[in-house]
Formats: C-alpha cells, structure tokens, sequence
DNA sequence: CTGAAAGCGCTAACAA
DNA sequence: TTGTTAGCGCTTTCAG
C-alpha cells in the first residue's frame, strides 16, 4: 500500500505538486489564501507525511544522525544515547545507533553503511583507539559533521566532547594519598584509548607510581580477579585502589573477599563511574558483602556530554559557520562518608 | 562530494548501468566473464557502496528494522537491544531503535517517522497498554511487518515474543509459599500492561491474595519506599514480598532498613529480574545492606528473546509466506543460595 | 504568483 | 546477451 504522496494532494485539491510542496513546507512562498487552507486540510485529513526517502535522495540528507559507540549497555552509554536519543529526536532527526563491539572491522561496516544512508552527522566513540580514522576524516570531508563522543583522538581534528578524566583522576588519586594510602594500585583496561591514558596522567601527577602497579586487563572478571589477587598477596601496608572505571569492581571484589580484605576499611579504593552490582548468584552476593562501606565514586556528567553533544549537533547542522571548541566536561567526585 | 554511483562505474567501463547493477547485485543474468570482472574490480577499487536511499526508494524497503521501547536503559531492554542490532546487522539489517518513554504521543511520533522511511519490520514493546494497536494495524496492514516483544496486546492479531509471566510467577510465589510465607505482598507497577498481569495471575494462582496486598506504583523510588512501609507497619508475621520486577527494589530496600526488617531472613523475597543495585551515595549503601543473603531471581532468557525475535523477522522477511506461532519463553528461577 | 519539468541513483520491464 | 527507458516521490529551477 502506498503512502499518501504530495501528487495525491495536488489531485485531490486541483494545485501543482510545486505548490502543495511550497505550502507544505511553509516556504516563503506568496499563495492565495483559499488554496492554501484547502492544500493544508487535505493534507491533514489524509494524515500525509512526506515520504522521508524521497526527500534524502533529493535533498542528500536524511534527517538522521548516526551514533556509533562500543557497547550500548554498558557504562554510561546507554545513559548518553537515550539522552542524546530524545534531544534529536525534539529536532527532528532521527537516531541510528550502532554497535561497534569496540571492533574496528565491524565499525567501518556500520560507517560505510551509514555513510550511504546520508547522514547529517555522526556521533563517535571511536573503537580500538582510532583505526578508522582515515574513514572518519573521509566522512567528515564529504559534508557529514563528525563528533568524537567520551573517547576522542587527540591527533585529529575531529572536535569532540568529553570528560576532564585528567584532572578529575588527580583529585581522586590525591584523596587516596589524603587516606593514608602509600602505595597507589591501578586498575585499568588493557585496551587502551587517549580518554583513558588521562586518567592514568592524573593519577601519575598526583602520587608517585610504579609501573609494575599498574594493572591492566581486559574488562572480563576472572582475569580481574586474578590480577588483583597477585597484587594483594604482597605485604599490603598503605595499599590503595584506583579504578579506571569502576566496571571493574567486581573483580576486585572477589579477590579481596577471596583473601578477605575488607573494602574500604582496609584497602581504600576510589574509581570512575558509579558502580553497578547486579546479583547474579550468591557469588556475586557474597563478593558484594566485602564492600563494608560506601566508596568514592569519580562520576561523569552524562546529562551534560548529551547536551553538548546534541547542542552541537543541532546548531552546527542549521548553521554549518558556526564555531565550536572540544569540550571537557568537569567530573564530580561523590565523597559518600557513610551515616550508619 | 558525491559517492560513487553506478552509473560511474558504467561510464568507467564502457558497460550499462544495468549490466552493472545486475553484476554487483549478483543477479542470475547472464554476462561475459570479462565484463563481470571488469565490473566487479572497478567497484571494489572506487570502494562502490550502493546508494541505499536511492534503492529504498525504488524497491520500497529500507533494509531496516525499527525497535521502538519505552526506555532503552532499563530492565532488559538495553540488553535485549545490543542482542538484536547484532543480529540483524549480520543478516544485512540496519536497526532504527527508538525511545517512546512509555508515552503515546511519542510513540506515535516515532512510528510515523519509521513509516516514511519504510523500514521492512517492526519490534515493538507497545506504550501505555497499546493505544497506537490500530496505528500498528494499519503499519501492518501496509505490508510493514510487525512484532511485539516482551509487552503483548493479547486482543490484537500482532504475534509475539514474550516471556511466559504466568508460570514463572505460579513457581516464584509458591516458593514464597514454601518458605513459610503466609501473606504474600505484591509489588507491582501501576502502569498495567498484558505481561505484567500475567504475573500478578500467575502469583494469584499459586497463593490466595486479598486486594490490599497488591501494591502498585508508580517506578519512583520515594513512593515505593512509602507504600512499601505502610504495608510493613502491620504486625507482619509470615509475611513476604513477591516483586512484579526488582527495579522496585531499592523502594522496598528503604523501607526495610527504616523498619530494621532484614531481608530475606525475617521478609523472604522473590522477584522478575536481577536486581541491579547502583551506588549513588552512602544512603544507597545502606539501604543495600539490609539485604543480607541473596534471594532468589525470576530470571527471563533475553538472550532466546532476541534470538526468536530476530529469527522471526529475517525468516519472515526473506519468505514472507513462513508460518510462526507466538512465542512465550520460559524464565529461569535462580534459587542461590548462600554458601558463605 | 503558478506550474511544468528535470533529475537525485537505483531497479525492472521491455527492446534490440 | 545487452542496453534503453520509465519511473519511485520529492525538491528546485525556470518558464509561463
């Protein structure tokens, strides 16, 4: 069944297609008013919608922006899109979320993809520190605006928006050194990105470190808990943990209720991002337990990076000259001292 | 700057666009072997992708699926998501996922906007019990098809892919039952839906409910918090709690630590979902801490979930004629068990 | 002011 | 076997 079309209009009301398209499109256009009421109500009464495919060939825009992340559930990704989701669907452009799975082969499929859907701009949290960036860059260069998203590339153009991880991972690492804690450990992810080598900078410019402290893994808990084991089995006094994201917790947890540190009381520990316990099972519970109090949390203003990054979107699409500069989004440290 | 068209190609090789188009869309049309590889070598060396909004518009299809949710971050969904995106990019599929925020409006909103892209099928878990059911209808009736997940509207003709509520519920409450409990609170959402019902049903065939035990509200912490204590105020032996899903958890964890209710241990609980506790501050910790053993989790199979729903559709797509019934899919029950 | 007409890149029916 | 051609529904230019 076919959709009502603009020719169905102009049938129906006895104008040109020219002219219910003008009227339809509140373009200023001088039409007698007689004809334009009757091309509005008809229009209204058949619930005609442009059809969206025809106006992209025409127009090579489509109306949409792509957003390409990692992992859309994990972190505060699905967080970010749903915001993103909701602000740009008020513009009215519609979203085309995309999984990289943080795999630069699958990346360039979606890119490629999107690219031939015509999209007005693209939202990135580019996978495997960049590989893509030359399609990117050709991207960019044939008229789709690009924005780097959480995960930017510092050797490229590309504005974007992000979190100030360095500074805010300075602070925290200097509250760690405030509890007493002499020997900084730091768990992060072996996959490697410029957004998180800044956490790492900051933790480095607050506290002294050695590189054999630095622990890093895949996001995957066993190998985690295996990691953090060795690391605890040494002589601990003044030890301390500095998560990279706290999505790694678990890990952490189940080593130190393995070798039955109580945290924080015993190893202070801080970390970006909130941390998520799901209870899979009465060994998660269990790990859980070892969290006797609650501990800092290094949080990312999610509402704010949607914002931008929709504000820049937006803007910059209705009027391609204006000028914006990356931004770097202050994170909030959560002090959570316990009232029990 | 434009892409590569065939028609570039064809002027390239001095061939028609047709013989172009029939080779790069590996049409069974008979071709000299020279041409073809002339053919298929100058598309891959000028990385030829075809002009999808140019082929949509020709044949009437998008190559796309729209996923339209109430939230894409919570419950299942995010997870449910990812599985289908996967999936059905493999299968040649792009997926257009959009939020209706449980609101009719917006939903509408954003099955308009799907309609004139024509996307090939669409995944829907209906908003507000529904309302849209004849918008869906006349979608279907286009030639668009349609799917309901996880939510279903049992008087419509839309199949589905669902979680069997019913039995799972009868099972989680007769442990409850099992346990000792002899007054069983239900903690549900006031927004009703087909699939929630269910459950409430499936508990009430297990165990004999008076109507004030049945609680439903709104999915704010604050006011199950309250509603929770209210219930718990009453001299309460035996009782227990069976929740509709456990995202209402953090309200009855509230309530339970203000009353010094320990659970399970003096209020066994049984609820859909895992429980997902975030820490967003000291008080959320300490509200967690009133659970001190794990309980057990009515867990439904996303993962078969997405796996029947996109089934459903690339099989469907590619033969419009395949039959399929309804799917309801078991839920497990996770009876963990403290080994502490 | 108004409308006819060209064409976006692709597909498919039809000629040659 | 191959190529020509007529649109898909919309936008936009250019005559009337």
């Amino acid at each position: 069944m076919r959709l009502f079309s603009l020719k169905d209009i102009a049938k129906k009301t006895g104008v040109s297609i020219t002219a219910v398209s003008n009227v339809l499109n509140r373009r200023p256009i001088r039409i007698g008013d007689e004809k334009r009421r009757l091309i509005v109500k008809t229009a209204r009464d058949f619930n005609y919608r442009p059809n969206l495919i025809a106006r992209s060939l025409k127009r090579k825009k489509a109306g949409a922006i792509g957003v390409v992340v990692p992992d859309m559930t994990t972190l505060h990704y699905p967080e970010l899109i749903r915001l993103l989701e909701v602000k740009l669907f008020a513009h009215g452009y519609q979203t085309l979320i995309c999984n990289s799975q943080d795999n630069a082969l699958c990346e360039k499929e979606h890119l490629e993809t999107l690219r031939s859907r015509f999209i007005d701009g693209l939202v990135i949290a580019p996978a495997e520190n960049g590989i893509n960036a030359p399609l990117l860059r050709r991207i960019s260069e044939s008229g789709t605006l690009v924005l780097c998203v959480d995960i930017y590339l510092p050797r490229e153009k590309f504005h974007y928006v992000t979190t100030d991880g360095r500074t805010s991972a300075r602070q925290g690492a200097a509250w760690l050194a405030g509890k007493g804690v002499s020997r900084v450990f730091y768990l992060g992810e072996r996959q490697r990105h410029q957004a998180l080598d800044d956490r790492l900078a900051g933790v480095k410019d607050a506290v002294s470190m050695s590189q054999k402290d630095i622990i890093l893994c895949a996001p995957e808990r066993g190998e985690i808990h295996e990691r953090c084991r060795t690391a605890l089995r040494d002589p601990l006094s003044g030890a301390g943990f500095f998560l990279e994201s706290n999505r790694l917790l678990p890990g952490l947890l189940d080593a130190a209720r393995e070798l039955r540190i109580a945290i924080p009381v015993n190893l202070p520990i801080i970390g970006f991002d909130s941390p998520v316990l799901v209870i899979n099972g009465a060994e998660d519970f269990a790990s859980w337990r070892i969290l006797t109090a609650p501990v800092p949390v290094i949080r990312q203003n999610v509402a704010a990076m949607a914002e931008e990054t929709a504000k820049y979107l937006t803007v910059k699409l209705a009027k391609p000259t204006a000028r914006f500069a990356s931004v770097r989004l202050p994170a909030e440290i959560i002090f959570q001292e316990s009232k029990t």
